[in-house]
DNA sequence: CTACATTGCGCAATGC
DNA sequence: CGCATTGCGCAATGTA
């Protein structure tokens, strides 16, 4: 699967690229389209609209909060993947258990069985209005699992 | 989860969205691979075979690429979260399966209980030379059913 | 080499 | 206000 991944800087405390990140990638809407003719579309309205300051990529404010939030992604998936994980094992474990509590029905099953089956005999017997048979079992008590 | 304004990527076929990021999304690292910080190995000068080009932006059979790959990228998204979810469905599934295999466990083992009390009684009317109870079958009459 | 599939990652919106 | 989640696009990598 892949342990790419280089671009990035650091994983816990990173180097503070301020801004500039030759990191290779950065997201900057902020000017260019790439320019070569592309783009005739000029890039978002200047609005602020929405807070008096445009979010300013280079802004410290902005790059903490990135980088606080991308800690925080980083962690949420993490442990969402811990947690398929351990559904994954739990699927596992479960079946494991099926198995086990089959097999105990399946010896509980024939031991029924083989009970019945003596009383059957036993009812015939008396049914053949047979005595008791002293060849058979007297005091044989063996619960035999 | 969310429902979230959809910033842009039309389903299927979308918009030729050259850029406009309107939503704010545009990643331009504008060119050059050069690998800083984590850029782990230094790009070999000597070799980009790859492509050659930097893959303008613009170009028609970059974005093609692209809106190829975002829809696989989806598509795979989608199939992973079915198999979680088909995953958990497996868990209830065998989860309810061991309960019934459990109350069988429980049922049989009452029945070969009883059973086997049966038995002991018998064993034990037979050891007290006892003979057979006439509160009981005897050893003539019916043949029970 | 081309085409699709996976995966790590950062961004932004939204949930809490 | 801040962290947690989630949809999304990008790019590197894996696979056919």
């Amino acid at each position: 699967m892949s342990k790419i991944a280089q671009q990035n800087s650091a994983p816990g405390i990173s180097v503070i690229h301020t801004q500039a990140p030759a990191g290779g990638l950065q997201q900057v809407p902020q000017l260019v389209p790439a320019g070569p003719g592309g783009g005739g579309k000029a890039v978002a309205p200047s609005k602020q609209s929405k807070k008096s300051s445009p979010m300013d990529r280079n802004s410290d404010e902005y790059r903490q909060r990135r980088e606080r939030n991308n800690m925080a992604v980083k962690k949420s998936r993490l442990k969402s993947k811990q947690k398929a994980q351990d559904t994954l094992q739990r699927v596992n474990q479960l079946k494991e258990e099926n198995e086990r509590l089959e097999a105990k029905i399946k010896l509980l099953t024939k031991e029924l069985s083989v009970l019945k089956d003596l009383f059957l005999e036993h009812a015939h017997n008396l049914a053949d209005n047979v005595p008791p048979p002293s060849t058979e079992n007297t005091t044989s008590d063996n619960a035999g699992q």
